[in-house]
DNA sequence: CGGCACGTTGACGTTTTTCAATAGCCGTGG
DNA sequence: CCACGGCTATTGAAAAACGTCAACGTGCCG
């Protein structure tokens, strides 16, 4: 697993993620271009590695696999702030502001791509619509994270995990990475619980009385929606915050005006 | 309390708020003459009030007085995501990408000024350091979001008391609204309920074991951290999610390098 | 085959919530 | 001036949600 994954990045280009990030974020293919060119390392990392050293400064835009972020107590006790999946870029907040107060690791196999720090700083100078490009990602990151805080203080095991489920199938819908209503998802329940601030063992629980009840199906790493309706209902899901567009000043912006 | 507020946006720029955040976000007084210039209307909006109304695309810098962003589900449970201080800049998000999924609430009378959306965002194209500047504050909106999550997550009601009176000391020292160990906390119990994902008869009774072990006092609206140092070992405190200063290429940045 | 990581289940403990009642404060209206 | 209602703080008792401990199964891999 040590090859060289240059090739992902030659026609990354065509690559069909890259292509919903220009969607997602309305970039034309010469602002694509740019990101591309800026990326200096494509490389395939091994499940259980930091995506990001820890005093590094790049930024790392996840191609494939799943990541996340996460949090150590002094006694052990682990909390996952967000998962990172393909097309989250990582690490901006630490390369602009020299701050990194997480962690990130692997949870499989994950193909990476670099961009020197210093290149997303100038981008403020150099391509307005990229830097606020990059502002937008972070805050889509902090809409998340906002949506995190209100399954945990407000919702019970069932409700956040009916959220997490719903979310990760928004996410990765976006990202070309479902199949209607079923999604790979290659982790443990030991995750699910360090992410949803739950044991293990009441996840299990939990999850098997949803099982039981014909919500959802999971196992060997998939999950199947059974009933995403009920789902919803249950946790009052909204994927609005997963929306956003630039504001038209940014995005049609005419210095002449 | 319906007067104008003019006034005080008249010596905003010798007002100490302003002095700090210069400080703070490293602006140069140029810089800070831009923001100040671009901010359309200073006014007290009184407590109960909403912040930015929904649909508007303004942002606004509180420059005095407490509120906080929260989210209602459908059934009533209230989660406040954050607190917001003096000195804080609210609304980003909603203005640059057109999506607000939380709502605002004064929770004492506020003084605030309130900035164009579309100027903000024409910062990218006019004032690169500026738009920086705007993104750290979102980084460091994040951050706080991220320690958020690991206390509601991991955290149990004493710890996550012990964290939330030690950030609000932090943040508020930041801009000069502390004496030492003390400070004015305008809020009730319920709202700490509401932002700790606890019960507000929960808050009371840890608050009152954490008073008898002399940790802290609080009443009558005002905080005295009596043992900060066992506080901090409580929830191994660590103020470092606030610190953060520009990326060198941004903050000094030479085209002609 | 043995070891290991993960999932599953039962029994029992702890934390936190809910329900219900009381007390203090404060502004309003009589 | 005082009674009253509304909001907040406080307290007790009981219930629910969730965690911990411990055991066992299962599949994978060397």
């Amino acid at each position: 697993m040590q090859e060289n994954y240059d090739c992902v990045m030659e026609n990354l280009a065509t690559n069909p993620l890259i292509e919903k990030l220009k969607l997602l974020m309305d970039l034309t293919d010469d602002e694509v271009q740019v990101i591309l060119d800026l990326s200096f390392k494509t490389q395939k990392l091994p499940k259980g590695q930091s995506l990001i050293p820890s005093n590094s400064e790049n930024v790392s835009l996840v191609m494939d696999g799943w990541a996340c972020r996460y949090k150590i107590l002094s006694d052990g006790r682990r909390q996952i702030t967000s998962f990172i999946l393909p097309g989250d870029l990582t690490g901006v907040r630490a390369c602009l502001f020299g701050v990194s107060d997480f962690d990130t690791e692997t949870l499989t196999d994950c193909v990476t791509t670099l961009i020197d720090g210093k290149d997303i700083a100038r981008l403020f100078y150099e391509a307005p619509r990229l830097a606020a490009a990059v502002t937008w990602a972070s805050a889509r990151e902090e809409a998340m994270l906002t949506e995190h805080v209100v399954s945990l203080g407000r919702r019970n095991a069932r409700e956040r995990m009916a959220h997490l489920f719903l979310e990760l199938h928004s996410r990765l819908e976006i990202v070309g990475f479902v199949e209607k209503l079923a999604y790979g998802m290659p982790i443990t329940q030991e995750m699910i619980a360090d992410c949803l601030g739950l044991s293990i063992v009441h996840v299990n629980r939990t999850l098997k009385a949803m099982r039981k009840e014909g919500l959802l199906e999971y196992y060997n790493g998939y999950v199947i929606l059974k009933n995403a309706k009920k789902l919803r209902s249950i946790c009052g899901y909204d994927s609005n915050h997963l929306e956003g567009t630039l504001h038209p000043e940014i995005a049609d912006y005419d210095p002449d005006a």
